[in-house]
DNA sequence: AATCGAACTTGACACCGTGTCAAGTTGACA
DNA sequence: TGTCAACTTGACACGGTGTCAAGTTCGATT
């Protein structure tokens, strides 16, 4: 999920590439983002996007790539690392990741839309769906281990919960369609959760 | 969300096409489904299928609604309307929507996917998330006249918590991707959903 | 100073899927 | 017999992606 991108960083096209896509992307896009968009918005032609990037998917899935890399991802997700207990992991892993979710929405939608389609894209989609469900089961396993998992759920399918619940999806639903504010999202996510997956107090 | 829809019974053409491109989009279809190919699985020319829906939204529509119809969606949602208390209800509720999803994800996913660009097809989506939302509203307020609703929670916000917990995205993940069996789908979303939104036992 | 090559430009074109248009065929019904 | 509706074949426009060919610009090489 970091392997930092060489190419992006030493090449000032491929920058202002990805700055643009990211931009496009991310600002509450109005309609589909279209390749001659992404040109424009770089100062480029069309035919100069494609000499770097062949095809649509592969710039997506780059710009996604960049996009955990000018965030700083790993750092980001550090704090749940470092949790005590099982329900400090999972207190964390919902809040770095619930707080993530607002930045990365906009190209994770274009990513997924061009997954239905495109082999390529779907692939790389998946890398990050199984990077994330790696974490929501890291949070899990953390519960089960402190005996604090909920007696009806295995490790493996309290992940699964937690992965749907903290959707990027989900977080839409919520936050876009029903008008919640992000900070609400992330207190009724962690609470949710906590309710969802770990033993009631006894 | 069932108007009889006249227009489907009444044309044998019309139901043949509904038929078809549910019989498509249904069948885990491999990659796009495009006019041609109902045209085709319909046994009619490509124009013919134009003559009777003049674009892919509101045939997208007209299969949805015709999916209730066939499903009697009215009579599948009964025993929720008539639990006598909140948790009942929100069972009910649950196991109906819950296993009403397996039939209609395909045409969803199809109409989904529509309403990002289409805006008919993006109002139809919406009606439809209207009605969903709106029996998850039904089952959090019987649960709050119960005095049954999490203390942390309006019967709103546990509306749309409900909403997005059994989502056909949601449901995509867990059945298709994560391979849950139905069963256990429907088990672990009426316990979920307890646990997420009634109050804890005293 | 001449030139080579990389990055980029303009402009054309093929492909695909949606949607439209025009002109013909078929068959039932009056 | 004529007419109307449903349907057919075949053509075409449009938008978006991706490709191809032929120039331009400019810095680095020798």
């Amino acid at each position: 999920m970091s392997s930092t991108d060489q190419t992006a960083r030493s090449n000032p096209t491929r920058s202002r590439i990805l700055a643009a896509t990211l931009k496009l992307l991310g600002g509450g896009a109005p309609g589909a983002v279209r390749m001659s968009d992404i040109a424009k918005a770089a100062g480029i032609s069309r035919q100069a996007l494609y000499l770097h990037y062949p095809s649509r998917a592969e710039l997506l899935v780059a710009a996604a790539r960049h996009l955990d890399e000018v965030n700083g991802i790993d750092t980001l997700l550090a704090p749940s690392r470092a949790a005590a207990t099982g329900r400090d992991r999972l207190d964390a892993w919902v809040a770095a990741w619930g707080g993530y979710i607002p930045k990365v929405h906009g190209t994770a939608r274009a990513l997924m839309a061009m997954a239905s389609t495109d082999p390529e894209a779907a692939a790389a989609w998946d890398d990050r769906r199984a990077a994330i469900l790696h974490g929501c089961r890291a949070a899990t396993d953390a519960l089960a281990r402190d005996g604090d998992l909920h007696p009806d759920l295995t490790a493996g399918e309290a992940a699964d919960l937690l992965f749907s619940l903290v959707s990027i999806r989900s977080w839409e639903e919520l936050c876009l369609n029903a008008g919640w504010p992000q900070d609400r999202y992330v207190e009724a996510m962690q609470a949710g959760a906590a309710r969802l997956l770990a033993k009631p107090a006894a």
